[in-house]
DNA sequence: TTTTTATTTTTTTTATACAAAAAACATTCT
DNA sequence: AGAATGTTTTTTGTATAAAAAAAATAAAAA
């Protein structure tokens, strides 16, 4: 039909709270304060205050909006959440394309999806779109949409581009002065592998969210609208895949814990060529993980979307 | 409405010159077949065969169709092309986007946009939805486009972003042995080279596709589909503006040859280091050629929708 | 039994309609 | 005069419809 009101129903809740917390008598302010305020154009706050005059709530003639009663249970308007706002669909798209990996080649039914994700047909449209820009996804030649998957190929050429992408962090990274802030943030991040390698037995599933803000940490020195669109991708399909392989875990952070600590050390040293040295040591054990969780996620998960290891 | 039958016309068009070229009595081949062949589906060959048997050119039964006469002029079918296809469609896109370069910021008006791009309305939507995965436009919060534009911070992103890549290509490339096709390429392109500078005063403007070819060659030792993506984009800008500003070409050119022959040289030599600089050197330059061009097509285009003293 | 055709069912692609929201414009009140 | 409101015009997002094309299935012929 028409396009949705859920902009008119999310300001209409917010306006409400906003009357709740005023004394009865009270004046609003204009519709343009009120506009900017909400977020929203002064044609939605007028049907608003439109509602809320039919409602009785508010007494409303030329400029004056005076408060006339406190909102109840039956002045709450509810509000749909049909649709999945975009970041969800993201998320749980490549949630669903990482988990099962599905075979290279798989046509999509947009239809089909787009009601499996509860997103209208359009959005996930163009949500394809964008991700075929990453290459998991294609066109096909004569309509429709291919998975084209996470596939081994897939992982060691997004490995490389990160090395390349890392390296070049670091390179710059290794060069800024004592002042720059990069050097605070390292002396607390090493900080943080220290006292996470001292308690390791217990507490080595702390060292994702802790790999996280180190990579990051390091990626933040290059201001590069291009790195940072690739930066996103790249933790969240290493981030997922970390996620699952299980084996050997407390082992594997353990190392890790020692290959950032040399990175930090190599860094402050000021030796570049040391610096990218250790870093690119890290980065082929990241790769060898990364690949090694794409052959025991091909074992355990075997058959389809029945084996969900949530 | 619905659908196109661009498809259909296209196909019968083909189909109809395939008739011409046989004799009367002559069966066709399959339905299976013709549609291999014209790269539909059956369903459309079969309507294709429907129209021809009632314009009495085919007697259809069964598993015959014959040849009942030659095709006459009143059998041709118009074929209507007023979309643009899709790659012709970034091409446009980018160049008016690349030509006036329009204030950042500025709002698109889809439904309008497409009308004078000619495309139906949501193949620019998902157009722009890929475009801004390379940050040209984004989606404004509350709806609608934003043409970010190619500012001059952009431009130095992407020749960095450029610079990172194709140094990475230089380190890989160095290392590679004398029996990689590569080395015959490039020898080949210093020869060029050599042959253009001889000649420079008179064909200067040969250097453009020389210059293509050169960076391609050197860049197509990587492989890797991050990478080629974003190729696409670094060559299509750089290639665009580097055909704008005529200023100094021929002086900008013969020094560009000189810089590609370092490399080549540098290449050969076989130290990393020095390649790597050599390599270093030149985008660098690129990239002040890049942002002079971009100050002089500010001057040089103040007509137009791109002047606002901002 | 295999190949080819006939028929049916899906899926994709486009157009259109329409309400919501935004923006532009005109008017009124302080 | 300037701010705020009332009114009108554009633009956008979503649903629906419908045709075209593709894919799947059933039937028939070689």
């Amino acid at each position: 039909m028409a396009r949705t009101d859920d902009r008119f129903r999310v300001a209409y809740q917010e306006l409400l709270s906003v009357i709740a917390q005023q004394p009865i008598g009270e004046d609003l302010p204009p519709e343009l304060t009120l506009a900017d305020q909400l977020s929203i154009s002064r044609t939605t706050v007028r049907a608003i205050l439109t509602a809320f005059s039919e409602a009785g709530l508010i007494a409303w003639k030329g400029r004056r909006k005076s408060i006339l009663r406190m909102p109840t249970a039956k002045d709450q308007l509810a509000i749909r959440d049909e649709y999945l706002p975009r970041e969800e669909l993201e998320r749980r798209f490549l949630q669903w394309v990482l988990r099962f990996d599905v075979p290279a080649g798989t046509p999509l039914n947009v239809a089909k999806l787009a009601k499996e994700f509860s997103v209208p047909p359009h959005a996930l449209q163009e949500f394809l779109s964008g991700l075929s820009q990453f290459g998991l996804v294609a066109r096909r030649p004569r309509g429709g949409w291919l998975l084209l998957g996470f596939t081994a190929e897939y992982a060691v050429e997004l490995s490389e581009f990160r090395t390349v992408l890392e390296l070049n962090a670091v390179r710059v990274l290794v060069h800024l002065p004592q002042s720059h802030p990069i050097w605070g943030q390292l002396a607390r991040l090493e900080q943080q592998h220290i006292d996470l390698a001292a308690r390791i037995d217990a507490d080595f599933h702390e060292f994702s969210p802790l790999d996280e803000a180190f990579h990051s940490a390091i990626n933040s020195v290059v201001q590069n609208r291009f790195v940072k669109q690739f930066q996103k991708v790249i933790t969240l399909i290493f981030h997922y895949h970390y996620q699952w392989d299980k084996r050997m875990e407390r082992d594997r952070n353990e190392a890790a814990i020692r290959e950032h600590l040399a990175i930090i050390a190599a860094l402050r040293s000021g030796n570049e060529l040391a610096a990218a040295e250790a870093a690119s040591a890290h980065l082929r054990t990241s790769k060898e993980t990364l690949l090694a969780s794409l052959r025991v996620n091909a074992l355990i998960a075997p058959d389809g979307p029945s084996v969900r290891p949530e």
